[in-house]
DNA sequence: GCCAACGTTGGC
DNA sequence: GCCAACGTTGGC
């Protein structure tokens, strides 16, 4: 089983929002960055948990867990003219964007800051914190996600 | 809202 | 195939 870190705006699409879609599911649309494409595409597998991160809000923070139900398929999106994901190059022929579908897991207590995440020494090579990195699908080590969790529960 | 850092595009 | 120009991301 693989971790993973997903970025959204909370304004875009929160853990709440997923929360409440039917199922309490949905895809993951919107990726347009090949590094990402290609980490749903070749290493995301059915069962491989996530952190839900918010991001480009006040205190952005790791809020909450999700787990991967559906491996990459295309990203309809792509090819719809009225989505401001639209990609003239994305056919349904011929996909250049994927994505999967995530489920909800579990909403923490309290989110986890990014400063507070800064403020320790064992995930000083975690991706998220290096400069300047700003990959909106992310892997996560299992040391990384358990001690995180481990916060989140305190 | 600013702007540094980064990724992509396209002219040459 | 280089690299300047441009667009986007995301912390602050």
């Amino acid at each position: 089983m693989k971790y993973w870190l997903l970025k959204s705006e909370p304004d875009v699409f929160s853990l709440e929002d997923l929360k409440n879609c039917p199922n309490q599911t949905e895809h993951w649309d919107g990726i347009r960055n090949y590094q990402a494409r290609n980490l749903m595409r070749d290493e995301m597998q059915v069962g491989d948990r996530v952190f839900f991160y918010h991001s480009r809000q006040a205190e952005p923070a790791i809020v909450g867990t999700a787990k991967v139900v559906r491996e990459a398929y295309p990203d309809h999106t792509s090819w719809d003219p009225t989505s401001k994901y639209f990609d003239e190059k994305s056919s349904p022929e011929n996909p250049r964007w994927l994505m999967v579908d995530v489920q909800f897991e579990s909403e923490f207590s309290r989110p986890v800051t990014l400063k507070e995440l800064r403020s320790i020494a064992e995930l000083k090579e975690m991706f998220l914190l290096r400069k300047g990195m700003r990959l909106s699908v992310q892997p996560v080590t299992e040391e990384e996600f358990q001690l995180i969790l481990a916060l989140a529960n305190d």
